[in-house]
DNA sequence: CCCTTTGTCAAGTCTTATTTAACAAATACT
DNA sequence: AGTATTTGTTAAATAAGACTTGACAAAGGG
């Protein structure tokens, strides 16, 4: 794992600071950060989080989780790939190329007048973004049911047992970002 | 670190796999995991990256980056907090409630015709996804600049430079996620 | 009932994270 | 110039704790 080393470096110099300073700061040796950042050494999980928490970020970012780069960014309109087998009346369109380096999966789901998740509900890790584009969409969460109209937005942690229904006479259109990619 | 325990034991179960069974994946003895997953030992960078692949997750995820409950999960349109002192001519929508523990930071941003991001190219972690929903805006990466029409969308590290512009006659908008959060 | 399989615990081993102390190279000060 | 002070790195020693072995009780399964 060299890239923690790198990148704690490169979070230090863009502070400035030195490395006995941050040593300091973290209440280890400046040895042993110079050899954690020369990747002569890993450092206990307990040291890396202060590490994370010190620059406000996340032992994932420090790990390198999606920090490769991405290919081919963009994803023209008519270009979006199309995921069939979900529930009937549901059109689920990628919006961005497949990459395991991703965080995020961003989506655009359409649905038909009456269509749905299905009747069980989804729970899984991560987090999810939904916004509204048109139409009017259900979104249940555990028990709670909110009505989202075009603009309305929610954010909720995947782990919540989670379905959405098309409440609207027409086409209903949502962008739907989760983290990490399912698909 | 109690929490990768109880991670990686709920995902041993949803796979339904014995104790034992995993120890032998992992080429680690079945007391250890016992020991990690009840939070009596705390295990090395490299058997968490061996699980966190094993399950085909990630660190980040494992130690609960993210995981707690978001509260307020609905943004309503009308009710969308701003973000001023951005470049001229931009208007910054969020479209979740800040929350420490989230993992994605949605945005919409509106620019206003010749409005951009500024001179200097933003750097930073993670990565971002934006998907042009009114307009066209022109997006540079390095030294590539893509142009982005309604529909379009893309996504790229934040490490590689990068910042956009409106070449549109009217208003552009667009929708921005990126993670982790900045606000 | 016996036999296997489940997860956990105590005690020991041994890797390795971490420290101490010294080093050369660079920067600062006089 | 020279003399400190500070920079990051390294070798060797230490201490912590990751990891193993072996045994245990509880819970099925035949």
């Amino acid at each position: 794992m060299k890239i923690i080393g790198v990148n704690i470096k490169r979070l230090r110099e863009e502070q400035g600071i030195t490395l006995r300073e941050l040593a300091k700061r973290l209440n280890v040796s400046a040895s042993l950060l110079s050899q954690i950042e020369t990747g002569k050494a890993s450092p206990s999980l307990s040291t890396l989080k202060n590490i994370a928490d010190n620059f406000g970020t996340t032992i994932g970012e420090l790990v390198g989780e999606g920090q490769k780069p991405v290919e081919n960014p963009v994803v023209r309109k008519q270009d979006r790939k199309t995921i069939k087998d979900m529930a009937k009346g549901m059109r689920l369109f990628l919006l961005s190329s497949p990459d395991p380096n991703k965080q995020m999966e961003p989506l655009l789901f359409q649905l038909e007048p009456k269509s749905s998740s299905g009747d069980s509900m989804y729970k899984h890790f991560g987090q999810e973004f939904i916004l509204v584009l048109k139409g009017t969409v259900e979104i249940t969460l555990n028990d709670t049911k909110y009505i989202l109209k075009k603009g309305d937005s929610i954010y909720f942690n995947s782990s919540i047992p989670h379905a959405f229904r098309n409440i609207d006479n027409g086409l209903s259109e949502a962008l739907w970002v989760d983290t990490p990619p399912t698909f």
